[in-house]
DNA sequence: TTTACTTCCTGTAGTCGCTACAGGAGCAAG
DNA sequence: CTTGCTCCTGTAGCGACTACAGGAAGTAAA
């Protein structure tokens, strides 16, 4: 068994945010030594792993209790991860095309703006014209 | 002098946020009414549209503030502007590129995910193995 | 004038996923 | 026994909003 210090390092999730998953219920409560102290099984530090990861992927942690809760079953069902898998890849494709589409619009405005101390054209477009196209989607920014 | 509800409509931005950005101090005070309700000028319109179009391209709100202290200016230093503009274009690139990153080894994992019932290559992956490379930047998702 | 309806006001709390304290207790080494 | 590390709980902060509750002001019709 391991203390929490030990499953932060082993997990790669960071001491606090341990104790963050805890309190929300994303991870299971583990057990406590005489002191009071999180005692971690091996388990258990797979599980935060594995929270890390799926974070690392970008999936939101109500989607990856729906992990979570899918390989205690025996029977994990992929299709349904594979739905969520590719509901998340359009995210991302979506993310990175709005993106590229604020990349050309900066692109435009600051092509103007040259080094010298006159009046910003940049500035002048924001404050007067804006920039063509409407609003972009700002979660993804 | 238009009321909120018209400032909100002709700017774009929320009546909620336009209360919020006054409460930051990102935007002045506007005149009040005998009644005590908000009255905004073409300026202050102006400038709620122009933070909004900021806002668009994903600039932070200290930026922002940076960018309507410089308007406020008469020399409007266009190199300060151009240099936090080239900031921010890095920033939007790295993001892409962290993301297409991440959308490979998505794409990769859910590869051998098939519909089938059987357990989830997916999820074994993330439990044991891992996806290979290491965390993401995860600010960007 | 009364009534109904809409818009506005302030103040506070919630969102997401952490992160950073404060103030104290447990524990191991010297 | 003291030093120094790790750990504990509880609470507040981040960024940029968003969503109420509970009330006041304004407008238009009956």
């Amino acid at each position: 068994m391991f203390t929490i210090g030990k499953a932060s390092e082993q997990s790669g999730v960071n001491i606090e945010t341990i104790r963050y998953y805890e309190r929300e219920g994303i991870v299971p409560k583990p057990e406590r030594s005489a002191g009071g102290r999180r005692l971690y099984s091996t388990d258990g530090i797979a599980k935060l792993r594995f929270v890390r990861r799926c974070r690392d992927l970008g999936f939101p942690i109500s989607i990856i209790q729906t992990f979570l809760s899918l390989t205690e079953r025996d029977d994990r069902s992929c299709g349904e991860v594979k739905r969520l898998a590719e509901d998340h890849l359009d995210e991302i494709n979506a993310k990175i095309e709005n993106l590229s589409r604020l990349r050309e619009a900066l692109l435009n405005l600051s092509a103007n703006c040259d080094d010298g101390t006159a009046a910003c054209p940049m500035l002048d477009a924001l404050m007067n014209d804006g920039f063509g196209a409407g609003a972009f989607d700002r979660s993804n920014i």
